[in-house]
DNA sequence: TAGCCTAGTGTCAGCGCTGACGCCAACGCT
DNA sequence: AGCGTTGGCGTCAGCGCTGACACTAGGCTA
């Protein structure tokens, strides 16, 4: 392998320049106090003419620490993704870091692997959409001391912080949307990933009809895919014949529900009404176009990154969980 | 900042352990040759048991490679870029590395101050999706020793390799079509991206009626999102007002042209015909549906990596640039 | 039998940086 | 005058690893 790297400036170099010890540089360069101006500017000089930037591998090896992040998500193709990710870039890079990007496909192993990775890069903290089943490695990683942001799960831990979009409450609107605009017989396409997620906004869709005097409708679970989406309304459908609305677990689904609705020869709205969660840039474009929970990803990102510095920064305080607002897009699927 | 990091076993403890030098511990852990089988086994034994990662910070300290990979791009939130990067980060891991991620947003300072960052952590290579007027930048740290693979534009450079859809044969593809429909008056909208760029594909665009006996049509340029082509359609149909048919940068662009086009009263396709670039996910959804000259993103992702191994592996051979095939889709808009 | 090679392992330095601590001069206080 | 304090800087070791090289025993060649 070709090895063309060009020698950099080191402090020691910078020091010999300037006629301090290199541990003035670093000082200097890490802005630590207890530096004369007159030095400081010197120093500085220095730095600007041999071009010298630290080498964070050294700096890495001293202080256990990267100043990288690492974001471990599900795949980046999935709509929902790519903003949150570019959220956190931002943020991540705002704040002097620089950020690693894993996918792990939903695989638990893989998940594993990664947080392994990043560990072994002297990451300053993670960020996590949780693989199924992953609770018990995520809990591990924060003990081992990994500092940890869990997206769209809960897990009370020291090192963990979780953030979460308030889907109860976004569960509860569509419900009311959907009792108020005369539905009677709702039913909801879940989804078929983690059951502690599943089950907690299950229960909301639940008890959105709680003082409504409507008795709540049935949950059918299907993958969280458009095709997922068409099989669960066909499934819900078979179900209950009269059904007049669905709620299902995200837009993908929602559209599969709809063209599904459609194959059998209903309306939407008119015969079934339709509401999904996400509100992903292709559900204004299709016709008609989607009723929705609208979850704002960069708003999500910002929350998580915030919260990872918080965890990064904390003296060992517990840290607390994040829940992030959502809003109710009406538009003609309802 | 809390430390709570637990201790990890390094490879003296594994050494200790098994009662071998540190030296023969790296040996076999980096798999190189003289490890007689009866040690290795031994050796591994003693890292299984005591969980031994290699602190990859104290590695890249030696070697001066971390075994990671930057990929610096537009932003995420572009239809095309996440089905790149996902594709890229998989190969990227199944190879053994990390993969970092910044988004430059299209400003060439942010690019270089990524570029910087990704240096320090001693990335073994990065690949680029380049800021508009980035190119000389690239070449400045090409020389320094990166190893860059630079997309979507070409750079003649030791340690820099390119890659590319051949858009010349989908723009040729895609005028044919609309040649062969009986389309004679073309207009394009072209990007107000970079230059080089632009000039490429207008060329061919050009070229492609050259056996035809039918004039080029006009060009002009728009900023590469929806609005911007509705704007870029307004003013080629202010132009030519029996304009029938229109030749979209990207997707989005022709997205929005459509809107324009029948905005403006006009039937797509009966009077004016559409075609993209890009094959996005929406475009299957709108209407009428998107004729266009699919860019397989895996395909690109996969072939990027594929460069840029060849050139972190290469003993300083001159890289050849790779040409990615592009497909023609028809649907509903021509 | 001397000489040479090879496989297998060890020794040692040092990558570039920062934590811990030490030193000195200047200053303030009683 | 004597003493403590503080600001400003230097010294030194060592983070965990690998490159370069040294060493040893055994086998092979002439």
């Amino acid at each position: 392998m070709a090895d063309d790297r060009v020698k950099e400036a080191t402090l020691d170099d910078v020091a010999r320049r300037v006629g301090v010890s290199p541990r003035t540089v670093s000082r200097v360069v890490n802005n630590e106090a207890g530096i004369s101006e007159a030095t400081r500017l010197r120093v500085l000089a220095a730095v600007e003419q041999l071009n010298y930037r630290p080498n964070m591998m050294a700096r890495a090896l001293m202080t256990k620490r990267s100043r990288t992040v690492g974001l471990v998500g599900g795949e980046m193709t999935d709509p929902f993704f790519p903003a949150v990710a570019e959220a956190v870039e931002q943020r991540t890079w705002e704040s002097g870091r620089t950020m690693f990007f894993a996918s792990h496909r939903n695989d638990p192993n893989r998940q594993a692997e990664m947080l392994q990775s990043l560990w072994s890069y002297a990451v300053d903290g993670v960020i996590v959409f949780p693989a199924p089943g992953s609770i018990k490695q995520l809990r591990d990683y924060a003990r081992r001391g990994l500092r940890i942001v869990v997206v769209d799960d809960f897990i009370r831990s020291p090192n963990v912080a979780c953030v979460q979009f308030d889907l109860e409450a976004g569960v509860h609107l569509g419900v009311r949307h959907l009792l108020d605009g005369g539905r009677r017989k709702i039913g909801m396409i879940a989804s078929t990933a983690s059951s502690r997620r599943r089950r907690r906004r299950e229960r909301s869709f639940q008890t959105a009809f709680d003082d409504s005097g409507i008795k709540p409708g049935t949950v059918v679970r299907a993958p969280t895919t458009v095709s997922g989406g068409a099989a669960g309304a066909n499934e819900l459908l078979g179900l209950e014949s009269d059904l007049d609305a669905i709620f299902a677990y995200n837009d993908l689904m929602a559209i599969g529900a709809i063209r599904a609705v459609q194959a059998l020869g209903l309306r939407v709205p008119e015969d079934v009404a339709i509401i999904g969660f996400d509100d992903i840039e292709m559900s204004t474009f299709i016709t008609p176009a989607l009723t929705t929970i609208r979850l704002d990803r960069s708003l999500l990102g910002n929350e998580v990154t915030h919260a990872l510095h918080n965890l990064i920064d904390a003296p060992g305080g517990t840290p607390e969980s994040a829940v992030v607002p959502v809003e109710f897009v009406v538009r003609e699927s309802t």
